[in-house]
Parts: C-alpha cells; sequence; structure tokens
DNA sequence: ATATCTGTTCCTCT
DNA sequence: GAGAGGAACAGATA
C-alpha cells in the first residue's frame, strides 16, 4: 500500500498508539531492511528513549526520541505498522519496540524491499536522497515549477520523488482520472491549470483515503482506487472497461472515454 | 508453474 | 544529458 496517503495513516496511528512511551525492548527479526544502521546502533539509540514526535515527508516517516538520531523509514511495497497489546510481533516484522505498558509496536515488511536508518538531520537525510518537496505539502506555484522539471510523460514525472514526494503508481493514476488526463500526456502539452487540477485532485484523494483509513472497501464508489485491481474493473462514471496499460514500467488503469488519447 | 504487485535503483538504448 | 524501458530486489498471492 504505502504511497503518501497510507504513510499519513501510519504517523496517525503510530502517534495514537506509541507517543509518550518509554522504548524498554527493541528487538531486529530481519536486517535487511537496515540502511547504514548496525543492529547494536539502533537497539542502543532506541532502547530507553521516549517517542516524542512523528512527521510525514512523501512515502518517509520520521519517528523523533528524547534522544539524538531520528529514526527513518520507507515502507517499500508491503510496509506498515502494527501495534499489539502483548509482545508478539507478527510474521514479516524487521523490528518491534516493546513499550514500558507492555505493548508493541511492529513494522511488518513482508517483502523486506524499504528500509530502516538514522539520522541526525531530517532536511539533509532529505537532500541526500535527492527528494523533492512533500506533494501536499507545496504551495502552488512551486508545485507547477517542480512537474516542469521535467518533460516526458506526465505519469512518470509525478511519480518520480525527486520532483515531488510522496505520489507513486496508484496515487498518480487516481489524479489522472480524477483530471481526465491520458498519462503518457508530455507535461509540455499541460497547461498551468492542468498541472494545478493535479495538484487538488491529490489532496483530495488523499483525503478520502486517509478518511477509510488507506482501506480500499471504504473508498467512495467513485475514485479509480476503489476497482483497481477488480477483474472487470470498470471506469464508474463511463460505465466502460479500464485499459490496462504500462508506463513507466507500471501497470496504468486508463478510462479510454474521458481521459483522451495520449 | 507462471504471472502480478502500491517502490527504488541501476543499466542500456535512443 | 534526458527520457524510456527492462531487470533486479523479496515474498505473497492468484
Amino acid at each position: 500500500m504505502p504511497e503518501l496517503p497510507h504513510v499519513q495513516v501510519f504517523k496517525e496511528y503510530a502517534d495514537a498508539t506509541s507517543l509518550h512511551k518509554r522504548i524498554e525492548d527493541v528487538r531486529v527479526q530481519d536486517d535487511r531492511p537496515l540502511d547504514g544502521v548496525s543492529i547494536p546502533r539502533l537497539k542502543k539509540t532506541l532502547r530507553g528513549r521516549t517517542l516524542t514526535s512523528s512527521r510525514r515527508h512523501g512515502k518517509w516517516l520520521f519517528l523523533a526520541t528524547d534522544g539524538d538520531p531520528v529514526l527513518a523509514l520507507h515502507f517499500g511495497m508491503s510496509g506498515q505498522l502494527v501495534h499489539t497489546t502483548d509482545a508478539k510481533a507478527p510474521d514479516g516484522t524487521v523490528f518491534s519496540l516493546r513499550f514500558v505498558d507492555g505493548s508493541t509496536l511492529a513494522m511488518v515488511m513482508p517483502r523486506m524491499l524499504g528500509k530502516v536508518a538514522l539520522t541526525e538531520d531530517v532536511e539533509a537525510f532529505l537532500e541526500e536522497r535527492e527528494i523533492g518537496p512533500d506533494a501536499l505539502d507545496v504551495e502552488e506555484e512551486r508545485f507547477v515549477r517542480r512537474v516542469r522539471t521535467r518533460s516526458g510523460m506526465v505519469k512518470t514525472a509525478l511519480m518520480d520523488q525527486g520532483v515531488l514526494a510522496g505520489l507513486g503508481n496508484e496515487m498518480v493514476d487516481e489524479t489522472l482520472f480524477m483530471t481526465g488526463l491520458h498519462p503518457r500526456t508530455k507535461v509540455d502539452d499541460l497547461s498551468d491549470k492542468e498541472i494545478v487540477a493535479i495538484r487538488r485532485a491529490a489532496k483530495e484523494a488523499t483525503e478520502r483515503i486517509v478518511e477509510a483509513r488507506a482501506r480500499r472497501e471504504g473508498l467512495p464508489e467513485s475514485m479509480l482506487l476503489r476497482h483497481r485491481g477488480e477483474k472487470d474493473a470498470k471506469c464508474p462514471r463511463c460505465k466502460v472497461p479500464f485499459d490496462r496499460i504500462k508506463v513507466g514500467g507500471r501497470t496504468t488503469y486508463v478510462c479510454p472515454e474521458h481521459q483522451g488519447a495520449s
């Protein structure tokens, strides 16, 4: 799941379940996602600390404690946070934090494609990794300017985390569906007005997804995402089957009726 | 057994 | 150099 809205849900989940709790024990079940941090250092950094705040930027979630380095999490293709009232960690857990109240927060990521890192400086971290401004936290004019740093297909530009952070395959399909634009449209062929509409659509889609707590069944019928993955998915607006094409190497849903031609 | 999948990075070709 | 496509990473699921 993890695109911007999902990570936003994880952030709110972490805040609700784990903020202001002292970490009694840290366990690392699988060290493959650890990026530039050893198991001992991760444990030393977190044990005895209290989670004080969280911040999302794009698809990254940063968890700060009352100690020094900040924990940086990327959920890859399959990651999520799971809080339990006992000490058991689910299958596919990367690491888990046991709090003094006996509850556990686990990063569960079966496919292990995400990242666990530490950083002293979140801004520097984002810069090093060439992560652009958060897609929802950037003002209109800059959003347009960022998209215009690319001249190829609009879907590729929007999925590029260096252009804008947070939009992935599904979010981009949803925003282009909402704005009636074909994913293969060249950025140079878009008006500023159309790019602004994409920004508004991304905000709206995110709100709906967060409201649904990232559950597909909780989404309005009118959204593409509600139908994505169904066998004979039809455009809820035009009632015609979606085209499934490849754009930027990713499966892309397009309504042949209202999303024009490329 | 084969194909697909919400992300990212690296490689090749144009 | 920029853009596009493919492969690889890993594991679950159809």
